[in-house]
DNA sequence: AGCTACTCCTGGTAGC
DNA sequence: TGCTACCAGGAGTAGC
């Protein structure tokens, strides 16, 4: 599931394609990847712009179209952006084609359409409820600590929250969770700064891994714009291990489901108490 | 405040 | 082999 790596390779790997190109032509081909604005007032937004920037925030592809706004991609589940030749077929999960000044087209596909696009005045409005960015220079080993403590929740659902900490989903935080050996639901007012500071850096360390191999693969559905998988599940410790060994004590990894969320960690690893 | 349940979706897979 | 039922899950919402 993309997550803040696969979401920040996808923005690295189509930066090139997009800047300073001029959007010529939107389809849209699932309306409500559009989030609820009509296909005619997506078009008359956005047709004509030019890409000024492409970044990432949180879980979000931002497209900077100047004066005309922005661009939010969101990859949800199965999302993904390719840039193609605008006359190649685009498959049966074309959800958004939007036409480049040089015959090519950026495409929206997404298998489960739970993927947005949204064209934006302004994006402040969409990022003011997200939390800092874990690779940012405000997510330190005390801001993490201090935000543990103002809140009662298990770690598990806390650090899945975006207004907490913006861009984990369920396969990094598990992951994280276990090089940090704390239970999926140990409550976050109870975490020493020692933990804290454990957490912090299992938190850079695996996402930086994570980007510099482009993602996680472990399904048909994230690729690489370029049509690449990730490389980072073979060094998946606990996420999709249940029922296999701990690679580092070698008790049996279990799987749980805490808030709806298939949950994996190591029980000795882990403890549920300090 | 924080929890659970429900919703949106469909390809893949387990079970028969 | 072919069918059905169920599962995966990010984020928004509602209800307790």
């Amino acid at each position: 599931m993309p997550e803040l790596p696969e979401v920040e390779t996808t923005a690295r790997l189509v930066r090139p394609h997009l800047l300073g190109r001029r959007l010529t032509a939107a389809r849209v081909l699932w309306l409500r990847t559009l989030g609820g604005a009509t296909a005619a007032g997506f078009q008359r937004a956005v047709v004509g712009a030019t890409v000024r920037g492409v970044d990432r925030r949180a879980k979000w592809v931002v497209l900077d179209l100047g004066a005309a706004g922005a661009l939010l991609v969101h990859l949800r589940m199965t999302g993904r952006l390719v840039v193609e030749p605008a006359e190649d077929d685009a498959g049966p999960w074309l959800r958004v084609g939007l036409g480049l000044d040089d015959g090519r087209e950026l495409r929206f596909l997404d298998v489960r359409k739970f993927g947005r696009v949204l064209h934006v005045a302004e994006p402040s409005a969409v990022f003011a409820a997200l939390g800092p960015e874990p690779l940012g220079p405000e997510f330190t080993p005390e801001a993490l600590l201090a935000g543990l403590r103002a809140r009662r929740r298990a770690l598990k659902p806390l650090l899945l929250d975006q207004g907490f900490i913006a861009g984990l989903g369920n396969i990094y935080v598990d992951e994280a969770l276990h090089a940090a050996r704390l239970h999926p639901l140990r409550r976050s007012d109870e975490v020493t700064p020692r933990a804290a500071r454990a957490l912090h850096g299992a938190i850079q360390r695996i996402l930086a891994a994570a980007i510099e191999r482009e993602g996680s693969s472990f399904d048909v559905f994230y690729r690489t714009p370029e049509g690449r998988p990730g490389e980072y599940q073979h060094l998946f410790q606990v996420y999709g291990r249940d029922g296999q060994p701990c690679h580092a004590c070698g008790a049996t990894v279990q799987k749980i489901v805490v808030g709806q969320r298939g949950t994996h960690f190591c029980a000795r690893c882990q403890r549920a108490k300090p």
